[in-house]
DNA sequence: CAGTGGTCTAGACCACTAC
DNA sequence: TAGTGGTCTAGACCACTGA
């Protein structure tokens, strides 16, 4: 049935199943890399491998000439993902919709330049996109993009493409930013998404840095009721 | 100025810094680890082990047999820290205040049973927590415990410890799961926030597992203009 | 088939920590 | 000072991919 695992593998999932059974609990002194060479029969390059990347993983907290000790996971961390809107509605096996509200391009105001990296005035490009899945709206997407980065935006259908597809097929990512707030919708969110004004909304504001700078920023309004972000850990 | 660095890590800034600066793109091959060892003059293992753990960051794909690939970053993953909210205040260089609004055990209803894995109607203890920053609600915290996790629970002064900080000390992590979500104000949770009933709350509810079980549930609910989840990734 | 990455070893030298 | 982890080497054998 199971693959025969490498061994390092085996080493890290004696020290796992140590730690999720409570063997050792925060703060405890796990084996030496001596003494689980002297265990596992393997040399210690193997097992300074298992060992290393379940510091990575933030389960095992290691200091040189002290010892290697179970990491008190007080913060909890996960990896979050923030998914391309056409897929998170596909894998849940919904319709996905995009009506282009607005497109355009204008001089960039103080705040807007700001957000692009790019001077006051800079011509730059704009988009105003409404998400729907099964028919209901559930992303209202505002987008900044550099020209310099994306120069056929606004030839795009994105109807058919996401921007958020399409940017990244033109301008590779190398980073991004973002923060996530609840916010009360505007007048003009409120109309676009169905709700009242003021009713909460989840809000992801992202800015996404390519090779060449500053690609994109944008801002992703969800009605709150119907978006949420999950994650979870495991040791 | 600069320590000088390990040769593994100076064999990922070289990657790094081709990828940042557009040498290679998304798709396209890397240097071999052959290649890599005559350019930089290490063995092998060494030249290994920075490639690794560039794919374990999620920068490079790897292939056995094929080579290695600069990776599509087309999900913006980050890792995203939940922190002990006295942490948090305490970084900030602020003041940080709890006032228990209520404690006390009772009758698990089935709602709270399945939120904790216990049966309908087994002992359950629960807390309701304002924390203040600087005088000013920032996070009303509702607890459900598990008594067989952490018996003592009611007997903390959670003016001095957090129950974040308390339940990590008795019963060690194992795991969580959490969602983020943007909700109104109901009226207690306006009332003690000193906000308007319906007004938009950034709200974190999170389940904590440790050996012995699900050790709490808790739901954590913020004034949507006064708290931000951040976060960024780099290549 | 030649080239790639995946794993592993048995040493080595070093910096650091605790006693 | 003895024990710890941090790094590194020069080999090795293997499984896999692509021409």
């Amino acid at each position: 049935m199971a693959d025969i695992e490498p061994r390092y593998v085996l080493v890290q999932s004696h020290l796992r199943d140590g730690i999720k059974s409570g063997q050792w609990t925060v703060g405890d002194r796990l084996p030496s890399e001596a003494e689980l060479v002297a265990q596992f029969g393997v040399s210690r390059m193997t097992v300074n491998r298992a060992l290393r990347e379940l510091e990575q993983e933030g389960l095992v907290r290691r200091q040189q000439g002290a010892g290697s000790f179970v990491a008190p996971l007080e913060r909890v961390a996960s990896t979050l993902v923030i998914r391309d809107i056409h897929e998170e509605i596909a894998a849940r096996g919904h319709r996905h919709e995009a009506e282009p509200l607005q497109m355009g391009e204008r001089r960039a105001r103080r705040q807007e330049a700001e957000r692009l990296g790019l001077e006051t005035g800079a011509r730059i490009f704009h988009s105003r996109i409404l998400h729907r899945e099964n028919g209901l709206p559930l992303q209202l997407e505002e987008r900044l993009v550099n020209p310099a980065c994306a120069p056929d935006y606004l030839q795009q259908d994105f109807r058919r493409i996401t921007p958020t597809a399409y940017l990244l097929q033109v301008a590779p990512l190398t980073g991004a930013d973002y923060q996530i707030e609840a916010v009360g919708a505007s007048v003009e969110d409120a109309a676009a998404l169905g709700l009242q004004a003021g009713d909460p909304c989840l809000v992801i504001e992202r800015r996404s840095r390519s090779p060449a700078g500053t690609v994109t920023w944008v801002r992703l309004v969800h009605p709150g009721q119907r978006h949420l972000l999950k994650g979870s850990f495991e040791a």
